[in-house]
DNA sequence: TTCTGATTTAAACAAATGATTAAAACAGAA
DNA sequence: TTCTGTTTTAATCATTTGTTTAAATCAGAA
């Protein structure tokens, strides 16, 4: 029996092969990564590649299903929590974000190059049948909010928080910023994002 | 003599080549463009493309080149126009985008994945030498805006235009839209969008 | 220890891929 | 027309790439 190693310096060949082809994948395209690249990367043999994965292709649906799931399932929780407010839900998500995205800033082009319109996600229509989307709706009936498509509120949330992640290189280069100056920006961010949501709330 | 033809039917080789490696590369990765690919979009025989271009790699170049200008060319008067005010330049930035992205949706994908930090582009500092940059910085020594990095408002505005774009097919995942329902959200925003912002502005 | 099935390895394969070649076709000048 | 330089073509080349094979190694059971 050789499953469940804890020891990280034991892991199996297995696991290996799938967190080399995480970082991989992560950072380049689908047909910029070779699978012999993949094999150094994990330290193991060509072969083995195939004999655990079958191919290079079901090895990167492996990958792009965690991905997906890391990059959605943090927000599942916060925009279905039926006791907090709209604004405690924004600064939830605009926090949650930052810290995940600090830590794996290439997941959003990831996510965003390899979804397709046909890509069938677990996530189908959560946003739209989120709590968050319930209040935003009923705020805008009662005339709490500008009169607006809900998704749109939903979509400047994620817009904010994203897209300086996504724009990293550009923003770098046309501001000629170094990576204090940029994280310095993100952490301001955190901030004032929530802010600024409640802000652009109170437009007629 | 050859060059310069007119019409479009009678196009040259070489310009059908860079159109067919425009189109192709601006949809999908470097690595994922077969040279045959090209060949063939372009009606051509193999070898034209590197009789007239040495290599993919070269012709790549020239595709970036021109796609960067694209994207950024067309801001570069809007920002440092001294006779517009902040409010009168935001307006015009996510209109112009939002017409250009309309007719080139993958572009902005295309900007984020090649642009390295490495990268060096013409737009070195541009955004931070424009004149708009100048006036945002005035209004928040003069407290007609709230203390913050003015590299953070520039962002605010990129990111609520261009995101959207970006981000379209999760957007669709997500929410179960469909084209005509994701086109009506962009056209609120061409509205809304410049609201925001001012209403941004006033946050204390 | 021997046996058995799972794991690992080096080598090889076929197809794909970027690039080159040498000959053919073409266009305009003389 | 003939000549000259340019453009286009089909064929070929050398590498790269994803995958397979068959043998070797290993780990645990009997």
């Amino acid at each position: 029996m050789k499953t469940a190693k804890t020891k990280k310096s034991e892991e199996s060949a297995e696991q290996k092969i799938i967190e080399a082809a995480r970082k991989l994948f992560t950072e380049k395209s689908f047909d910029a990564v070779k699978t012999r690249d993949i094999a150094n990367e994990a330290g193991i043999n060509l072969a083995l590649l195939n004999y655990y994965f079958r191919s290079k292709e079901k090895l990167f649906e492996i990958v792009m299903q965690e991905n997906m799931q890391k990059f959605f399932q943090s927000i599942v929780g916060i925009i279905n929590d039926e006791e907090t407010t709209i604004r405690e839900k924004v600064e939830l998500l605009v926090n949650r974000y930052i810290d995940m995205l600090l830590n794996s800033p290439e997941l959003p082009i990831f996510v965003m190059s390899n979804i397709k319109s046909s890509t069938r996600t677990q996530f189908q229509g959560r946003f739209r049948d989120s709590f968050l989307m319930k209040q935003v709706q009923k705020a805008i009936k009662k005339g709490k909010m500008p009169d607006m498509n809900p998704v749109n509120f939903m979509l400047n949330v994620v817009s904010l928080t994203i897209f300086p992640f996504i724009g990293k290189p550009m923003i770098k280069n046309s501001h000629n910023m170094d990576d204090k100056q940029f994280l310095e920006l993100i952490e301001e961010r955190r901030t004032l994002v929530p802010k600024w949501i409640d802000a652009m709330m109170k437009v007629k």
